[in-house]
DNA sequence: CATTTTAAGCTTTATTTAAAGTTGGTGGGA
DNA sequence: TCCCACCAACTTTAAATAAAGCTTAAAATG
């Protein structure tokens, strides 16, 4: 999961950095609203988290810009003011959820899991995909043999998988997801994670597998 | 836009509700399959998001019979299945799109928004000729028989046959879209390619054929 | 020190070439 | 006019080459 974090405040940006990278999800970092505008243009993301007030570029200035451009990704507010007036033209403009300094991390874990949570139906923190179950809150990957933790990378991957279960995602899609649009890594790195994963699956006894298909990526499938 | 959406789960189609409602869409919900075909007689929508699997009538003989009537409306078809029969089924039923529970809201919108824009050229996912679909995000060839995946090569000879139906194409064509203007390349790598394509249509049981006509090239037909 | 990334050698699969058939139309001789 | 040799257009298969993907170990990062 990939998350953009537009916060003017250095020492909170970096201490929520720390916090959602020992979460498990890479983080963009911008200190104002028009480099978040740019971030949201070239990126992809699977949620924002937006400070109100922000040099250059108000937070919801940046939130209609988007939108008005058609871009959906789930969208946090966060502000030091409780008035109700703010409350109401961030969730006009578009946002999901609303955040108010000062904030506990846990909430704000939560909301960011409800946030980008897939399917809609269930409110679970957990993937499944035949005898796999992978636990969103703790990283923890596991069957009915057992049970092992995965590195961020490693979950960041399986996650993407377990998501879209049957189809097929390339190898710049992961690099894109994961690694960010303007990462340096060579493509290379999103097989030796595949390779760490298939180990993994298969110390556990999955009776699921990734399959790889030339040119058109990766899938989960069943085992046949 | 005016979306009518069939799905007998309640708690899944309240939320599809609300989150179509929040991006702008007026929702018409219905839980059994002979609603929505009630529904679909009176209203006039922009598109219908259907359940395969309902009480009192199946998403697909829904599908059939507003299409039957001469209904064009575009629409979505879910399902918890992933079964390549069920996806042959629905697209030949006249969907315009498929989705397999359970998917990503975004996905959903993104399919929303590209099935209900008007005057495009219906950038589909996938070809369809005789008993024959081709899934241009897979790369998968299948027939009510099953499917078999194609290579790089294959799939861009067969797409350009799929979409330019009867007519004929020439081998210095075919060159000059696949390879490349420049390339080095002999003329009978085309030919090749065609054996190859012809081996796979005939293992699926195809009940269309690649004809050749000397000088003028290779165009699809119906078999007689 | 655990995790992430790079690099190298290896395996598998796709693509291209080459060569040995087929097919069908054309033109010249009986 | 009919027949048949011939040739170019196409077909198919097998083998050679190229590309994509896999795995491991070692180096870099923090």
């Amino acid at each position: 999961m990939r998350l953009l974090l537009a916060e003017d405040e250095r020492a909170l940006s970096k201490a929520l950095t720390t916090i959602l990278e020992r979460n498990h999800y890479s983080v963009d970092a911008v200190y104002d609203g028009q480099e978040a505008l740019d971030y949201l243009e070239c990126g992809q993301y699977d949620g924002v988290i937006l400070d109100i007030m922000m040099p250059k570029l108000d937070g919801i200035s940046v939130l209609k810009t988007i939108r008005a451009k058609g871009n959906l990704v789930p969208v946090i507010l966060l502000t030091a003011k409780s008035e109700v007036d703010d409350k109401v033209e961030g969730l006009d403009s578009g946002a999901n959820d609303y955040l108010t300094k000062p904030f506990q991390t846990k909430e704000l874990l939560a909301r960011i899991r409800a946030m980008t949570r897939v399917g809609t139906t269930q409110a679970t923190a957990r993937l499944q995909m035949g005898n796999i179950t992978l636990d969103q809150t703790t990283f923890e990957l596991s069957s009915p043999n057992g049970s092992m933790s995965l590195t961020n990378k490693e979950f960041q991957m399986l996650e993407l998988l377990m998501s879209n279960p049957h189809q097929y995602i390339t190898t710049e899609r992961f690099m894109e997801k994961i690694w960010g649009y303007d990462s340096q890594a060579e493509l290379n790195v999103v097989w030796v994670y595949i390779s760490y994963l298939r180990k993994k699956l298969t110390a556990l006894g999955a009776n699921i597998q990734i399959k790889a298909k030339r040119n058109a990526g990766y899938a989960l499938e069943e085992l046949t």
